[in-house]
DNA sequence: TTTTTAAGTTTACAGTTGTAAACTATAGAT
DNA sequence: ATCTATAGTTTACAACTGTAAACTTAAAAA
C-alpha cells in the first residue's frame, strides 16, 4: 500500500481530516470553491486515495461516507520527518529556525516546542555532523587538483 | 524556471552543496557508492537539474565543473516552508513537536530555535484557527443529517 | 412515469520522476 | 596514430501527478 500523499490529495485529505467523514459532495462543494477545480478532479482524487488506501468508505452505491485509514497526525508527522530526513543534517537547524520564523504558532504549541527544545539540549551534542557524503569522500576534491 | 528539486535530485543537490562545485565524475563516485544507482541514472539527473536552471556548469565540453545556483539553505527552507503550508496550521505545531523528537539537533540549533520561539511567544496568538476549509462551510455537516 | 441530477467509473493526456541503456565524441594512454 | 575510457547526449519506459471530460446508472424531482 503506496502511503505516498500528493499535494493535491492532500487537500481532499485535509477536509476529511477536518470534517471526521465526508461524502465526495461535500468535499467537492469546499475544494470546488477554494481551488479552480473541476468536480471531476475531486472525483479522481478520492479515487486514488481510495486505491493507496488512504481513505475508504461504508459500501453504499450512493452517497458513501468517506473517512481517512490514517490520521492527520500521522501523516504530518510522517511527512515532516521524511522531509528533514533527505536534508543535509547539520543544516536542518539553521533552516527550521528561518521556517519557523514564518509559520504561525500558538502560545500553546511554542510552550511544547519550548519543553521539547529544553529536553531534547539536555542530550544534544554540541554539532551535528554533515551527512551528504560519506567521510574519506573529501579525497574527492582532490580529483580536480592533482591535474 | 522549475524550482522544484525532486527527491532523488536532491541528492546530487547535496553532494554540489557540500563539496561547492563537482564534476559529475565525483558526483557518480559518491552517489552509487552510497546508493544503488547506475552512473547513467546520476547523468540524467544532472541533466534535469540544468534544464531547470538549478545548477549551471562552466562552459567545457568535458570534465565541466557543476555548481548549484540557489543555496542550500534557500532551498531548505523553501521546501520547508512549502511543506508546513500544506498542512492544517492548527496541528503544524503538534506536529513539530512529534517530528522535531527525533531529529538531531546541536546545542547551537536548539539555542537559536529557543530564541526564535521565545521572540515568538511574544506576540503569538492563544490559538490557531484550521484553516482545512473555510468558515461557514461546516454547514456541510447538515448536508447528510437532513436526510 | 419520465426527466433531471448527480455519484461513481472509465478514459484521457501531458508533464514529472525514477531508473537506466545506448550512442557519440573526445581527451588521454599506448 | 590508434585505441580506450569516459563525459555528455539521446532515447526509453513505466509509475505517479495534475487536471478533467465522458459515460453509466440510480435516486430524486416533476
Amino acid at each position: 500500500m503506496n502511503t505516498t500523499i500528493s499535494t493535491s490529495e492532500w487537500q481532499i485529505m485535509r477536509v476529511i481530516w477536518t470534517l471526521g467523514e465526508a461524502t465526495s459532495n461535500q468535499i467537492i462543494r469546499i475544494l470546488c470553491a477554494e481551488t479552480d477545480w473541476q468536480p471531476s478532479t475531486v472525483k479522481t482524487l478520492i479515487t486514488r486515495l481510495i486505491k493507496k488506501g488512504i481513505i475508504s468508505h461504508n459500501g453504499a452505491a450512493r452517497d458513501r461516507i468517506y473517512t481517512a485509514t490514517i490520521t492527520e497526525k500521522v501523516a504530518m508527522v510522517d511527512t515532516l520527518s521524511t522531509t528533514l530526513h533527505e536534508m543535509c543534517a547539520m543544516c536542518v537547524g539553521d533552516a527550521l529556525v528561518n521556517a519557523l520564523a514564518d509559520t504561525p504558532l500558538s502560545q500553546t504549541d511554542i510552550s511544547h516546542l519550548q519543553a521539547l527544545l529544553a529536553k531534547k539540549s539536555k542530550t544534544a551534542p554540541p554539532t551535528i555532523a554533515c551527512n551528504c557524503i560519506p567521510k574519506g569522500w573529501e579525497a574527492c576534491h582532490d580529483d580536480r587538483e592533482k591535474k
